[in-house]
DNA sequence: CGATAAATTAAACACATGTTTAAAATTGGT
DNA sequence: ACCAATTTTAAACATGTGTTTAATTTATCG
């Protein structure tokens, strides 16, 4: 049988699902101990409150992705020249390895962020950007260091429509696989998404600039 | 004053703004129908059911919008040569004319189908597709005539980073607006991010194909 | 006007939610 | 084995939700 996982464990591993399907504030308590195993009110007693637990859950997340895409920016900053594709590909090892979470651990915490920003009014954001910043920056730092013949506040877009195609992608991957099953008879993996989403955001990035009539 | 407005309509135009800010399901019908200063019961009484209300306030805006874009697609299909930009900016006029609806209308809009992508599952899609799916079909056809380098699979999963890239700028709007304001002490209305986004997606359409390592 | 239909209203309903409580069970250390 | 601390449990709580009801008001029109 499984192998001895606790209370605290159990509630993250089912509501990390539960989060990454349907939302958070689609995603009762009921729902997520159900699927535990667990009492409703260990929830309470674990994280406090609802809201606890959803940063718990992605905060387990970002403290094992963030610092592994730090450190890939950070190498990438010591080279002479940079391109966008290169910032991009950054973050692929970083993704691939949240897989030690949960299998389908990059899907998930994709649509995690995309919940976040969707539902939470600035609430998650503002938790993000206070705890990462500096890798948001540096992020940022580079893009424009690709794109030169951007101005930092068409990085600054252009960068959060990257982020809008990522995590609507993911969110929605589920129903957009079946559908490709259906019309092209292909199977499209969440890495395989990545790998078709890459060149688009690359060439969205590197798109020239327009003044605009 | 205000003029005479019918109650059904009161409700329309109180129901898709707060539908637009915070989501289908965030939004109570209490809410609802305290700011269109209506009695509770009266949206059952003329829509039956809030489901029913939410395809209503969609349904508004995508009988004017859906003909005005198939409009614009026909007229691109006799053209012996079609780009990118060009499918792209089929959008603009139909999306600028929902403003006769509602001043914020194209804001109002697609943030509606960034959530009903978002939140429900496959329903309001489906409805959507049932009812619009000529007009999708002729748009992907045209995307793939621009772009005969890509796959017909290629072309699907483009679009979709496309939709969410532009409905997650909508729905965010509001926060990404004020930092950019903070940031970069820019004003940037709802249609200066469409004028942003435009190259960005149509960039990221034309990207090469990759095979991948 | 007066009668019939339509629309509005306040109240209640049935249900689902997050949270709290207090008792019971389990665990850990000496 | 014992006691204290931790954890689990079932039940209740307070609140918010969409919906329905039945009475009242307003509008329609012969």
């Amino acid at each position: 049988m499984a192998a001895r996982i606790s209370t605290k464990d159990k509630i993250l591993n089912a509501a990390e699902a539960l989060f990454a399907e349907h939302g958070f504030e689609q995603t009762s308590l009921r729902q997520i101990t159900a699927d535990a195993n667990v009492n409703l009110a260990s929830v309470n007693y674990h994280f406090g409150s609802k809201k606890a637990l959803i940063q718990a859950v992605i905060a387990r997340y970002s403290s094992l992705f963030m610092p592994g895409l730090d450190a890939k920016l950070k190498q990438l900053q010591s080279h002479p020249q940079i391109s966008t594709r290169e910032v991009f590909d950054c973050f692929r090892e970083p993704l691939r390895d949240l897989v030690h979470i949960n299998k389908r651990g990059p899907a998930i915490y994709l649509s995690l962020l995309g919940y976040a920003y969707a539902e939470i009014q600035g609430h998650l954001r503002r938790f993000t950007m206070q705890e990462y910043g500096d890798v948001i920056l540096r992020l940022v730092t580079l893009l424009h260091a690709a794109n030169p013949q951007l101005t930092a506040e068409d990085v600054f877009w252009r960068l959060h429509f990257v982020l809008g195609a990522t995590v609507f992608a993911q969110v929605s991957s589920q129903a957009l696989q079946e559908i490709a099953k259906a019309d092209f008879n292909s199977d499209v993996s969440a890495e395989d998404i990545i790998d078709k989403l890459i060149p688009f955001i690359a060439g969205g990035l590197d798109a020239p600039h327009e003044n605009e009539i």
